[in-house]
DNA sequence: CCAAATGTGACTCTTAACATCACATACCGG
DNA sequence: CCGGTATGTGATGTTAAGAGTCACATTTGG
């Protein structure tokens, strides 16, 4: 569907649902109909959202997935991470021309710089609960 | 080369280059050179830079292009945004489920969690300078 | 006017993300 | 313990956006 990765706001939709829906045991099918994305697709984000232990998942007959902790002790940054989402920006991965020292550094110059842009980003999303995302979406509804 | 854009990096090795190059005089062929990336590609790039203000271009023969303020007073920030690099992270665009209240409202609140974290990661790149990058690589080479 | 440089639109190529398929694995109920 | 239904996952196909490339207009110094 789209270049950049959208895994994060994917696991997101799913975690979201995963606390709204009413008793919390969703099969995956239900999921991928949320979204709109295919069933195969959405298993797999379920799977890394289930090997983070942030969802528990049970399999055969009658399978679903349920949050593995209360929304509020759940975020985004939690989600983020399980979810194999790329870093804020790419670095490029030309060759480097050897008689040029701008060439030579800034692939580790702008990595220094991306752990500490990250963190910013991170330490950001870590602020914003599951809980908060589900209010947020109740808000809009009523 | 890559799927992920990685202007921002460019964007950034060339302005490091026009920062170190002594004179600061640099045409876009030897800026090619250094990124070894494709001239057309590079002149792209510098195009928007010059566009955004951050360099200065000379067209014609001898053209060359220099920055336009001294490195410390010019971050990261403004490259990232003059770059035009994609934020941080991605939102998909699947149809919506009208029935399903998570599939109606996730991208909307996808969107102001983005608003948030967006700004916390430009700020984190506002505090370093062209300055401060270029020290960084000088620093590496001895 | 010629040469050399940047500016840019149009087109092609590449590749990682996503879609889809196939089947293994797991579990419930009869 | 077997049949049906669910998840788990490797393999393969599709596609769209980023990067590569080409062509040529534009600018300017000599």
């Amino acid at each position: 569907m789209s270049v950049k990765s959208v895994q994060f706001t994917v696991a997101s939709h799913i975690m979201a649902a995963l606390g709204i829906y009413p008793g919390g045991e969703v099969g995956s099918a239900t999921l991928a109909e949320s979204v709109k994305a295919n069933p195969t697709f959405v298993r797999k984000s379920l799977s890394k959202l289930s090997k983070a232990g942030l969802v528990v998942t049970t399999r055969g007959k009658n399978g679903a997935s349920v949050l593995a902790r209360p929304p509020k002790r759940i975020t985004l940054l939690d989600i983020y991470r399980a979810s194999g989402a790329p870093p804020a920006f790419a670095i490029h991965s030309y060759p480097v021309e050897k008689k040029c020292p701008v060439s030579c550094n800034i692939k580790e110059s702008m990595s220094a710089v991306r752990s500490q842009t990250q963190k910013s980003f991170e330490k950001s999303l870590a602020k914003v609960t599951l809980a908060d995302l589900i209010g947020r979406i109740r808000a809009k509804k009523g």
